[in-house]
DNA sequence: GAGTGGTCTAGACCACGAG
DNA sequence: TCGTGGTCTAGACCACTCA
């Protein structure tokens, strides 16, 4: 915290974060237009833009190409919550959570044929899921199963994605094995459109495989949350033997 | 991937990060000046530092103010193992991974009081970690440790980090429960500087708490890792009990 | 068509790094 | 001091939304 920077664009930025935080601009309404902004600030539009860039990037404002910059509704945070639990209850039961499913069939490519240890080119579904919280589109799931695993009726129905995975996980045997990847990076244009976030904003990323008690892999789940509002909580009760080395089985 | 996007910002920057895949910029070398690669792709100065805005995002390129723009060099992936397990044992190997600590003492603020549960102003150790690879920062951590837990002495001899953390919870009764947070979101300008990254690239923040049998909270964690380069993995052996409801004690 | 944001230009001037 | 990137300007022109 040993530094200012004072340049235009984030003395712009700061006036109208603090204007925003302090409520002088309320949740969903419209700011000035550009020029009127560049206009009152006396600065270039170039520059306005790039103070508007910051607050985009930081969740705080989102453009609408052709209507304006509208403040953004401070949204619910999500919570995920890793080992196989479900998602954060509080915000399952709150906030009508919503979800389309659209199915596809597809063959397993490099990645994937890696993730869920098939040959290449084995028959999968495909399972696009998108988290609603009303109107924002809050979370993006692209789940695979090996097509012979897949009953996709019952999927098709399940009104929390994460219900689809718990319901596949119950046909299998009891005992699974969990390995969640977790990381940080930019959405793709795609991801940023369809998160309705922009597309200078952090995502995390949830690479969640789920294995059996025989070894064999029974979905792999890309999960693509927006950062500003997602976390991923993992809680272990951890025993340790004695000191020092313990049994690492990290790859 | 239903998209193009055919602003020469993008096609100049897809060219360059051809090039830089391809080979034919290697690693560390400098790019032509921003004036040079302006001409050759006839655009203006602006839109070709638009261009080398997004390689610097992806982790492409790295800026430095008044020397050039340098092709970075592909760093080894970071892993950090969750639940209790140490950073990826080969990395640590492998990469001569140095950390320079410095330790402070502090008094428990808003945010970390509640963290540590501990009451306001009371007297923590602050470590500052900094984990390198060679001349690379790629990771940093500020950890607080309750002042009459802390043996400065024994932490300030750790060559890594995660060692100290280790050894912190030998001292302790032998159940531990960790409660791991992961997020994503854009790095401070310190952060940014720090590691020697792109603000406007992402960064993976995990925020670790360790508490002891009793539910003291022995130390909370706030580690923060480049987005482009660091994973965080947690495996989990899981029983599921009987179908659907499980106990869910995530809060 | 009027109003909005998105892209781009052709400069100017400043701040940093290295000799 | 010179060459570099960093910030900013005052426009032009295009693309989108909505009446």
């Amino acid at each position: 915290m040993t530094w200012s920077v004072p340049t235009r664009r984030h003395a712009i930025a700061n006036d109208l974060r603090n204007q925003i935080s302090a409520g002088r601009l309320k949740a969903g309404e419209r700011l000035p237009s550009e020029a009127h902004l560049a206009a009152h600030y006396m600065v270039s539009t170039a520059t306005l833009r790039s103070a508007l860039g910051l607050l985009e990037a930081e969740g705080y404002v989102e453009k609408i190409h052709g209507k304006g910059n509208f403040v953004r509704r401070p949204l619910r945070r999500i919570t995920y919550a890793g080992g196989g639990r479900m998602l954060d209850t509080q915000a399952a039961v709150n906030s009508a959570l919503r979800v389309t499913v659209r199915t596809a069939k597809v063959r397993a490519s490099g990645h994937l044929s890696a993730l869920l240890k098939v040959p290449n080119r084995s028959p999968l579904t495909e399972f696009l899921c998108l988290g609603h919280e009303g109107e924002e589109p809050h979370s993006l799931a692209r789940i695979y199963v090996p097509r012979d695993l897949a009953p996709a009726t019952v999927l098709v129905e399940s009104p929390l994605f994460e219900g689809a995975l718990a319901s596949l996980a119950d046909l299998r045997p009891p005992r699974v094995e969990l390995r969640e990847t977790v990381s940080a990076r930019l959405p793709t244009l795609e991801e940023a459109s369809t998160l309705r976030i922009s597309s200078a904003s952090a995502v995390l990323a949830i690479t969640r495989v789920t294995a059996d008690t025989t070894g064999r892999v029974v979905e792999a789940a890309l999960l693509v949350f927006p950062g500003d509002r997602a976390d991923a909580v993992f809680t272990t009760h951890h025993t340790v033997n004695e000191r020092g080395r313990r049994d690492d089985n990290a790859r």
